[in-house]
DNA sequence: CTGTTTTCTTGACTGAGTCAAGACAATGCC
DNA sequence: GGCATTGTCTTGACTCAGTCAAGAAAACAG
């Protein structure tokens, strides 16, 4: 990272306030987090800082371009700063955690449905869905009943 | 469509019951519906329907095999009888509109990443945003101002 | 037709996120 | 550095989609 959240912020017409350097550490540091987790984790930089002002930042940094909102079925909004590349996830089953993946077939072809249906595309978004390693070994071993569901361990 | 909804219900091991074949019915018309919309227009056939009905009825069309949930990103989930065809779909940003897209290259390669950083795949989730045939004639009249965001209209 | 089991109805509840009003803090100017 | 102007954060009420639980009703088996 050559610039720093400062220049950042600035560029994009935003002020630089605690609460969004706290949010972009956090970030930072876990790359695909819920608001949820990232006010969690925020508040040991910036102990008053409430849950909505967390949407807030996000929104903010979304809007600006600094942070991606991802919406994985069955789950809450997840956060990540990898923005502008056109990369893709991996989310597992079981416990929601997300990894990236690196565009699939290259660089744009992703981007052409065979048949757009007079639809002027923009952006293509495409999500795997499977079992992360761990999840396969705890099932293997378990004997297939640790079926926890998505919703809760996102932690990523 | 060769068989009937009674024997696809049984088939799944479901009962056959009014609220089911009108839910089914619903869908049969419209392709892509959330739960609420549902709700309403199975009211037609069925006017005792309640919405925890609905959503009951989805689940269990779900779990049988005979329907498929999707939920696209900022807006109530949708649900669609098309099944065991992996295709994938194409969402306006402006209306909410959905349609269907065949399987993007070909039959499976979109359903190898890369790299898949341990994860075992076994679905592709494909979603491509833009503007529909509609939308786009709607915004180059009005003069690009016409951003009503996605939810409420999605009655496909 | 009767009994059993699934499914539907009714109602309370949760979780993620939004909206609005006022307090507070960051930038720009003197 | 001090002050005014905005933009941002805090607090709190609220919405919407969806779940959970208990009892009533309906579907299938005999």
């Amino acid at each position: 990272m050559e610039t720093t959240w400062d220049e950042q912020l600035r560029t994009a017409g935003l002020r630089v306030t605690r609460p969004r350097l706290a949010v972009l550490a956090v970030l930072e540091q876990h790359p695909h987090v819920d608001a949820d987790t990232i006010a969690t984790a925020a508040r040991a930089v910036h102990p008053s800082i409430s849950p909505q002002a967390v949407y807030g930042v996000l929104k903010a940094l979304v809007g600006g371009g600094l942070a991606r909102r991802i919406e994985p079925a069955g789950g809450p909004a997840l956060y990540e700063l990898r923005v502008g590349d056109n990369h893709h996830h991996l989310v597992c089953r079981e416990c929601g955690v997300v990894a990236d993946v690196d565009c699939v077939v290259g660089a744009a072809p992703c981007l052409t449905p065979s048949d757009a249906a007079g639809f002027v595309v923009d952006e293509a978004e495409v999500v795997f869905w499977g079992l992360c390693a761990d999840c396969q070994v705890a099932r293997s071993q378990h004997g297939y009943g640790t079926n926890s569901a998505i919703r809760g361990g996102v932690r990523a």
